[in-house]
DNA sequence: TGACAAAGTTAGAATGTTCTAATATTATTA
DNA sequence: TAATAATATTAGAACATTCTAACTTTGTCA
């Protein structure tokens, strides 16, 4: 029943859209993920066939109770993932997005645990003006002196 | 030329083998990676392919040394990640192993540098043991009480 | 409403990754 | 050295992931 890492991407993809777009269709999905129709196609046929989501014939892309719970999930580490490089170790945007969709298959929750409250802590520091991180941060933007 | 996550993860095992053993064959990697004899052959055979590693017939693996040179730079990867889970998010070893494995596939040379510049802080900050660090790792520690 | 565009579907192929089962080679040791 | 154990190989299957090409359905608007 384990979902593979591509498995998890398209439920993602598909979950986001949902929250932007009324009517998630194949060709969102395609565009979003950069590949073809057919190949969301068949991430769909096994999504459906893992009772995840359901489509109709020339339908909508529609999460079900147990997809969407799953996608919260998936979503949940990506976006724990993201703030850590955006936030903590001062990647751009962009790339803290991009990274974060490669690194977070397979991460436990334990880890997801410690990342979330390590960069909670961080955020919350006192010293962090004034600390050893505040170095990091201004040594990063020293590039151009 | 790009390998795979699996063609990554073969050649470092390979490489991390190679450390300690003089010879590494088909079964060593086999039970390293916990899978079945001619799985490892055909991975071995497209890192033949891509003529990072040569074997003769029922011969030892050997890393070229463009093949050598790649696993170098998986494995600073792998480690870098390692030691962050390990000593910075304070999660047991093994388990820091294991998902350093899952999460270092796709990472940039950028953000790997950024988690090792930012280990390196972390570990020589002077507050570590006064300041907000500390208090995390207590609390992460306090479990049993 | 009928033509065209957009979206979705199907078939079929290629590659990667893995397995089981059968076979072949090499190493050990009685 | 001959039997046995360990190791390596091959063939063939299954599934995931992706594509192209051809086709069907749906939606739009002139």
């Amino acid at each position: 029943m384990k979902l593979t890492s591509r498995e998890e991407d398209y439920l993602e993809t598909i979950y986001r859209l949902s929250q932007t777009i009324d009517a998630v269709g194949i060709s969102d999905v395609a565009h979003e993920r950069q590949v073809t129709l057919p190949t969301v196609k068949s991430a769909v046929k096994r999504l459906k066939e893992n009772g995840l989501v359901s489509q109709r014939h020339y339908g909508k892309i529609v999460l079900n109770a147990s997809g969407r719970k799953q996608a919260e999930d998936i979503y949940r580490v990506h976006s724990a993932l993201r703030i850590f490089l955006n936030e903590i170790l001062q990647l751009p945007p962009e790339l803290s997005e991009h990274e974060a969709c490669r690194m977070e298959h397979g991460m436990s929750k334990k880890t997801i645990n410690r990342l979330v409250d390590f960069t909670e802590l961080v955020r919350n520091c006192p010293v962090k003006d004034s600390g050893c991180l505040s170095n990091y941060k201004k040594s990063k933007k020293r590039k151009t002196t």
